[in-house]
RNA sequence: GCCUCUCUAGCUCAAUUGGCAGAGCAGUUGACUCUUAAUCAAUUGGUUCCGGGUUCGAGUCCCGGGGGGGGCACCA
């Protein structure tokens, strides 16, 4: 390229990638510069004490934010992880050549600045530098800085942009790693052993999804990227670790949607001689401990005024019971399917008349009762045909001995007695499979005939749980690069 | 896959009924040694997502395509 584009001065990174090269040229390396920055810029505003003579020379570094200059003297700031801190440039001071390379940085450069703390006269600590060195040349401009960047696809495909316009955004996923965190330290100090298990499984089981497939060509075959962490935990429980977990990706190729994302973060966690029971109280308490170690409070409050309160006990309720107060017909369960039908339309439900008896009032659960469950609610007694892993309840084998746990209307927890009988279970997954027999897991059953402990299981969606204490609406904000159609050109 | 909304300068947004594509920020040049979205003066910057069409004239209307948002469908 020639010099000609250097007076292009409409041209952004043209008239950046220009002051690049003077830089070069006057032989300093902006990617090279070495720094060590003595403290944050929120140690560094911290360190500062009006009462002392003596001045506290610091080093910070950061991207420029805001550059203000005035003649003979510049004012800026500089943003590391900690936050903002101001630097004050004065020509007298710095000196001639380094000013005017100083007042030629743009905003988004990445500086080192050296200098002691003083406060200036409108409140602000502020470094007065007596050294700067750029570290690291943007040859792109920041979004605005006042209105920040709203573009969602730009927000989604450009992420890094996001962090550092919107504070929000950055402060919620920092809170998403602190609740994983949180989440681990709760479970490990009740003796739970964290594990990974395949992610490219030969049969993708433990839930009902349809699974991508990627190709191993050392093996020749094809593998499916797991659906669940379920099965493979469970032979873990054979294998004799009582107390297991597992925090990883799913995968699961279907529609996206608000509350969808292809891959997701579950936590599954399996606890032997334990039952559902004994996971209501686990999840119960692990949220609880949760929120008040990341939060400081139980309290959610929603965007729209409505607070969720996780503190406490919470409400459980039987789904029939749940099915009957939103149906309002206490004979709901001996009708036909089809007067099943008539009554969802009646109720403003649009069903597919194709679905079995007990997918229509699943699906009258899922539009009419699981909205309504804000405030945290353990939902028991479901029909067995809802899940094939189950134990079956002692005296009504119609129903499981399962919860799933509803808060702010969305399904954040399901939990069961785990189904350890292998011919049952066998049995279960073969009238599941139908026609498809190649789904079912043979490796898993054979693991079950070998014994396996009975046992408490739970599944947590960890994107759901940080949407709800964060407050977020959509599963793109709490997940930090969510799945978007390549960039076309 | 279907329905619907949306796409204008690097970013945030205007543009009346179909009638000269504009502002703020950022950039460039200049002034200014305590600024706080600094200020002041001047100034550059456009494939209006892409391709067709209607029209004397299209950012605006019509058709097709693409990206994104929302909804539906799919989803034990």
């Amino acid at each position: 390229m020639s010099e000609s584009s250097t007076d292009n001065t409409h041209d952004l990174y043209a008239v950046r990638l220009a002051k690049l090269r003077e830089m070069r040229a006057e032989g300093m390396d902006p990617f090279r510069a070495a720094f060590t920055p003595s403290h944050t810029a929120a140690e560094a505003v911290n360190l500062f004490r009006d009462d002392t003579e003596e001045p506290v020379r610091v080093a910070v570094a950061g991207r420029l934010m805001v550059m203000r200059v005035m003649g003979k003297a510049v004012f800026a700031k500089l943003m590391d992880g900690s936050g903002l801190i101001q630097i004050y440039v004065r020509r007298d001071e710095i000196g001639e050549e380094e000013y005017k390379h100083f007042k030629k940085l743009d905003i988004g450069d990445i500086l080192g600045a050296e200098g002691s703390l003083f406060r200036t006269k409108t409140g602000e600590v502020t470094v007065r530098a007596v050294r700067c060195v750029t570290v690291a040349k943007a040859l792109r401009p920041l979004p605005e800085k006042w209105h920040g960047l709203t573009d969602s696809e730009q927000i989604y495909r450009q992420r890094y942009l996001d962090l550092i316009v919107n504070r929000d955004s950055r402060a919620r996923f920092l809170t998403r790693g602190r609740i994983i965190s949180a989440i681990r330290r709760f479970l490990d100090e009740r003796g739970f052993s964290e594990v990974e298990t395949p992610v490219l499984q030969p049969v993708a089981g433990g839930a009902a999804a349809r699974p991508f497939v990627p190709r191993n060509n050392a093996l020749g075959c094809e593998f499916y990227l797991r659906i669940a962490l379920e099965l493979y935990l469970k032979r873990l429980l054979v294998g004799g670790i009582d107390r297991v977990y597992e925090i990883g990706r799913n995968f699961r190729n279907e529609g996206l949607s608000r509350r969808h994302n292809p891959e997701f973060t579950m936590l599954e966690v399996y606890q032997a001689y334990s039952d559902f029971r004994g996971m209501m109280t686990l999840i119960h308490d692990m949220v609880q401990t949760v929120c008040r170690d990341v939060l400081g409070t139980t309290r959610i409050q929603r965007a729209d005024g409505v607070d969720i309160e996780l503190g406490g006990t919470w409400r459980e309720a039987r789904y029939k019971d749940l099915i009957l107060e939103a149906t309002g017909d206490a004979d709901w369960f001996s009708r036909s399917k089809e007067e099943k039908l008539r009554a969802a339309r009646e109720l403003g439900i649009e069903v597919n008349p194709e679905l079995e008896d007990f997918e229509v009032t699943q699906d009258v659960f899922e539009k009419k009762v699981e909205p309504g469950l804000i405030q945290p609610t353990f939902v028991t007694h479901l029909p067995k045909e809802l899940c094939p892993l189950a134990k079956l309840t002692e005296g009504d084998p119609s129903t499981i001995d399962v919860f799933e746990l509803c808060i702010n209307g969305q399904e954040i927890a399901p939990a069961y007695s785990e189904q350890n009988d292998p011919l049952v279970q066998r049995e279960m997954f073969e009238a599941q499979a139908g026609e498809e027999v190649q789904k079912i897991d043979h490796d898993f059953l054979l693991a079950l005939e070998h014994g396996m402990p009975p046992a408490g299981g739970m599944g947590v969606g960890i994107d759901r749980l940080v949407m709800l204490l964060t407050g977020a609406e959509s599963i793109r904000d709490v997940i930090l690069f969510p799945q978007m159609k390549p960039n076309p050109g």
